[in-house]
RNA sequence: GGGCCUGUAGCUCAGCCGGUUAGAGCACACGCCUGAUAAGCGUGAGGUCGGCAGUUCGAGUCUGCCUGGGCCCA
């Protein structure tokens, strides 16, 4: 006990061998990344140079761009930090890495940007040039590329920044056409009339993507088509249909039913009385519905009692249009067509169908051998003058104050079905509707030209071999590797059953559909020399070149008046779509097709499928070898981030309050390939893992200092424990690498992290930390143990390097200063001599004895028995004869961290401490005799021994002998 | 509304072909140490495995339905 303790004079803390390190331990990250940010330079260079030099295997990461409008969010910050740990982790397994970062800098969102500004300059686009319109864009999406690569770089993130593309440059813009050419030269291109969601309000065609749903209020309107032919039942009959546009009426052409679908005629008997208006229906009315419809439409129509006079098959009928009593422009036949679209949960059974203004309306025409799709409304929404009764009236308002609200043209139509008598009924509804995402505006369906690439006609070009579009994407993606592998089948699904790809836009901010077409044929003009032209004007002048030179510039001898310069602008999906051709092809040390894609989930839709088609098309095959994808970033109750409900978390704000490296931490922890939460708890639980990496990191510079090679042991020297530790260094070497290898970077994380608490703080440092602080310099064990330290710290720092390569540089240069970058290593090899299952095996017997001694200490230190376990000298009795053989060679005392201890062979006595989970063993937990050492703290009889040294054991004695020898 | 994915301790994750009392690290509580100290060690508590039903001798694991969440589409 300390009273016992040996007479001290001396205090001896000057000869223990603390951990001694500058590496402090709060980082100060926010402040220190930037510094070493400053260091590293063009890291990326750097390495690339080391790698080319050493011959080193390339690995092409191709990047996905993002679009060059707006600040980084946390999704960008994700995304971009697994591609860092991709490049870096390839870096460090000894590859050359090539990773261009690249901007989409076309399309809308910018565009609308640009006349928002010019509105509040009080400009209208109209008064704008377009060449000085795209120059404003160009100009906006710079602005933004340089915002962004701000962001990135501060992340950590390296890459070639300084030779990043864009799809606007120059050079882009023309591999852009030259490899839309490609599609016009090889026949695949073809002009359709289709329904597209057109914005009348903003004059344009739509994407999917550029369209919203939102609820509005529609008018519904029940119309009779008078039968003119079909069975006997259905003679003065009328098919009823129903519909949310009565303005799309004009342009109706068929009625679609389905097979499947009961319909029956219905003869009106009786209608409500006492209606404060006169409904349209009246007695004798003989209506066609689908039976399970029929009960809502009467009651709709204010039909009071009906008969249901016989069953009737729709398929072979023909109507009159609901309108032809009022003029013979409507004097067609409307027939019946069978559709698979037809359902009966909504309206009569019958579907309104007008090939127009409608996507099912569309295909139903054309799969009934109908080619004509009749034009009915203009670009800004208004019925074109041919429209009988309704020539020029807007469906939807483009000007003034009323501006994307519904026109006159649905009232106008309900009055003359009216009058016609042919309106039985009208409602409104609340339903979704489709919303350009911009203006907020209704869009509609609407018939116009556009440009289409095939997906089912067989290509006979070199690359595709006779097979269509879609079967070759198909083959492609089934060639392609996907983490995870679920991808695969989520863009099977979409590639199988996608519409050919309409790749044109009546836009200003793009890459032109630059071609010529045949007024007469309307065929595009296929001559590889205008194309050459075309090209090379815009390599030099950029895509402005198309639009502002004349035709003849490119024409050559061909007759100006005979073709037309096509003037819409390609999807910008086509744009990125065709990265891979401008950045993987025609430069230095990559290689096409890249090794890796990786981006959000969403891309299957997006960048994968526009890049695959794009690359099919052109080449035959994907322009990936692998397609990586990961999940999205939502707030910490797994609900979608959003500025309006104030969930969102920016990455500048944590890299402000916390580092970059927390967040990378967070990124390499979470499990990427599904949704990952993130927000307050989960970043503290992040910096504490960070912490407890980070004191590793100190603990092992602190044991280290004044480490040099001359006290290096080699393995088959070293202590059990050592062995161990070299066993699990092994061990982890393998684990790591292949999870690298197959983009896993929790599972490198993860076990990294419990090593470090396990193996290493728990148990290593632990059992160690006596023989570090007191062994003589020379003594075996310390020497083994620093030995083992310096291997742990050799590798721990590149291991995690691609992870928390900001920490990782701190700890490796604060100890090797002049060695140059710690992320210019490569994993080291690890001897396969190292691998020791036996130790393995070994120490989790002792750590299972070791937990029956510190429940034993545990219940005396409860007791107020003892204190810590230095005043402890357990005995232990061991009947398992396998644990008992754990124990050879091994140091219980040092084991067990106290003073002494003992091991028996043989039952404990009554009244020993044991534990359930470990038979044969028990505790007694004795306390430690004898005098505390002055130096060790250990309580041992040898005390005093040493003349020279009364109050200190031997070892410690001995210890202080050579230092007292060395300090003169 | 449809397709795909997803819900295991406060947090991040393991749980193979269904098989004992569902694990780890961190956080938390309590204790020890005070020579890693805004650190280190130990002990402990904590889970109806989203819910319900089914298959089975046995289900976190398989099936169905419901529910929460995400992405894509309508």
């Amino acid at each position: 006990m300390a009273d016992d303790a040996a007479p001290t004079s001396r205090d001896y803390r000057e000869t223990v061998f603390l951990p001694d390190t500058p590496f402090p331990m709060r980082a100060g990250l926010p402040v220190k990344e930037p510094e070493i940010l400053a260091r590293w330079e063009d890291l990326y260079a750097a390495l690339r140079a080391e790698r080319q030099a050493r011959g080193a295997p390339l690995f092409v990461l191709h990047d996905g761009p993002p679009y060059a409008n707006g600040a980084i969010h946390i999704g960008h910050a994700l995304q971009k930090t697994l591609k860092d740990f991709v490049v870096r982790s390839r870096f460090a397994l000894g590859y050359d890495v090539d990773y261009v970062p690249g901007w989409d800098c076309h399309g809308l969102p910018i565009e609308w940007k640009i006349e928002e500004e010019l509105r509040a300059q009080g400009r209208r686009k109209e008064d704008v040039s377009k060449a000085e319109f795209r120059e404003r864009c160009r100009a906006y999406a710079a602005q933004w590329i340089e915002v962004q690569k701000a962001g990135f770089k501060r992340l950590g993130v390296i890459g070639d920044w300084d030779n990043r593309y864009a799809t606007m440059d120059y050079a882009s813009e023309a591999a852009i056409v030259a490899e839309f050419h490609k599609f016009v030269v090889s026949g695949q291109l073809y002009r359709g009339s289709k329904p597209v969601m057109w914005s009348p309000v903003e004059r344009t065609a739509l994407a999917d993507a550029e369209v919203e749903y939102h609820d509005h209020n529609s008018p519904t309107v029940w119309v009779k088509f008078p039968v003119v032919e079909g069975p006997q039942a259905a003679d003065h009959a009328s098919v009823v249909i129903w519909t949310t546009t009565p303005w799309t009426l004009p342009a109706n052409r068929a009625i679609a039913f389905s097979p499947e679908i009961a319909y029956a005629v219905y003869e009106v008997e009786d209608m409500e009385t006492g209606l404060d208006f006169e409904p349209w229906a009246k007695a004798g009315d003989r209506l066609i519905l689908a039976d399970a419809r029929a009960a809502d439409v009467a009651a709709a129509a204010k039909i009071a009692r009906w008969r249901r006079v016989e069953d009737v098959d729709p398929s072979g009928m023909v109507c009159r249009h609901p309108l032809a009593a009022l003029d013979d422009h409507y004097g067609f036949s409307v027939p019946l067509l069978s559709g698979d679209h037809v359902t009966d949960d909504a309206g009569t059974g019958f579907v309104h169908t007008a090939p127009g203004h409608g996507v099912d309306d569309y295909l139903v025409w054309l799969a009934h051998g109908h080619r004509e799709i009749p034009e009915t409304v203009d670009a800004d929404g208004a019925y074109l003058p041919h429209v009988a009764l309704f020539g020029g009236l807007k469906v939807l308002e483009t000007e003034g104050k009323k501006a994307g609200r519904f026109g006159p043209a649905n009232g106008a139509v309900m009055e003359k079905l009216v009058e016609a008598g042919n309106l039985l009924a009208r409602g409104r509804l609340e339903h979704s509707y489709p919303h350009s995402w911009r203006s907020k505006a209704p869009v509609i369906f609407r018939n116009t030209p556009q440009w289409f690439i095939r997906m089912d006609e067989a290509v006979d070009t070199p690359e595709l071999k006779g097979a269509t579009l879609r079967e070759t994407a198909l083959k492609a993606i089934a060639a392609t590797a996907f983490y995870p592998e679920a991808g695969r089948n989520r863009i099977r699904s979409m590639v199988e059953s996608r519409p050919d790809w309409l790749i044109s836009r009546q836009r200003a901010w793009g890459a032109p559909l630059a071609m010529f077409v045949d007024k007469e044929t309307h065929q595009p003009l296929v001559d590889p020399e205008v194309n050459r032209r075309i090209v090379e004007a815009i390599t030099a002048r950029g895509a402005d070149a198309w639009f502002t030179e004349p035709s003849e510039s490119f024409l050559g001898g061909h007759d100006p008046d005979r073709f037309e310069k096509v003037e819409d602008i390609l999807d910008v999906w086509f744009d990125s779509g065709s990265t891979h051709a401008f950045t993987l092809e025609g430069r230095a040390n990559t290689h096409w097709p890249a090794d890796l894609y990786l981006e959000g989930s969403d891309q299957h839709r997006g960048w994968f499928q526009s890049s695959l088609l794009e690359s099919a098309g052109t080449r035959g095959r994907a322009p990936y070898d692998a397609v990586m994808t990961h999940g999205f970033t939502v707030d910490e109750n797994g609900e979608k981030m959003s500025k309006s409900k104030g969930n969102t978390l920016e990455p500048d704000t944590v890299i402000r309050e916390s580092g970059a490296e927390i967040l990378r931490l967070w990124a390499a922890m979470v499990d990427y390939a599904e949704d990952q939460r993130i927000g307050k708890t989960i970043l503290a639980t992040t910096t504490d893992a960070y912490r407890k990496l980070r004191n590793t990191l100190r603990y092992l510079l602190g044991a280290l200092a004044g480490f040099s090679e001359a006290e290096r042991v080699e393995p088959a020297d070293m202590p059990p424990l050592e062995r161990y530790i070299l066993h699990r260094l092994h061990e982890l070497d393998g684990q790591v690498r292949e999870a690298y290898g197959r983009y896993s970077f929790q599972d490198v994380a993860r076990p990294l992290t419990e090593f470090c608490q396990t193996d290493l703080s728990a148990l290593f440092f632990d059992i160690r930390r006596d023989a570090l602080y007191c062994d003589r310099p020379d003594s075996l064990k310390r020497r083994a143990a620093r030995t083992v330290m310096d291997l742990v710290f050799e590798r721990l720092t590149i291991w995690l390097a691609p992870l928390i390569p900001f920490t990782m540089e701190e700890a490796w240069t604060t100890r090797f200063p002049e060695a140059g970058s710690n992320c210019l290593r490569i994993f080291p090899d690890t001897p396969a001599s190292w691998r020791h299952p036996a130790e393995a095996a070994r120490w989790a017997k002792v750590q299972a004895v070791t937990s029956v001694v510190m429940g034993a200490l545990e219940a005396e230190r409860r007791e107020k028995r003892l204190g810590g376990p230095l005043e402890a000298a357990p005995v232990v009795h061991v009947t398992d004869a396998d644990l008992l053989a754990a124990f050879e060679g091994l140091d219980p005392a040092e084991v067990f961290r106290t003073s002494q201890g003992t091991l028996m062979s043989g039952a404990g006595p009554q009244g020993a401490f044991a534990l359930a989970e470990v038979p044969g063993v028990s505790v007694e937990p004795r306390k430690a005799e004898g005098r505390k050492c002055a130096r060790s703290w250990r309580i041992l009889p040898e005390v005093g021994q040493d003349p020279r040294y009364p109050d200190l054991s031997l070892r410690d004695a001995d210890a202080v002998a050579a230092w007292d020898a060395g300090h003169g």
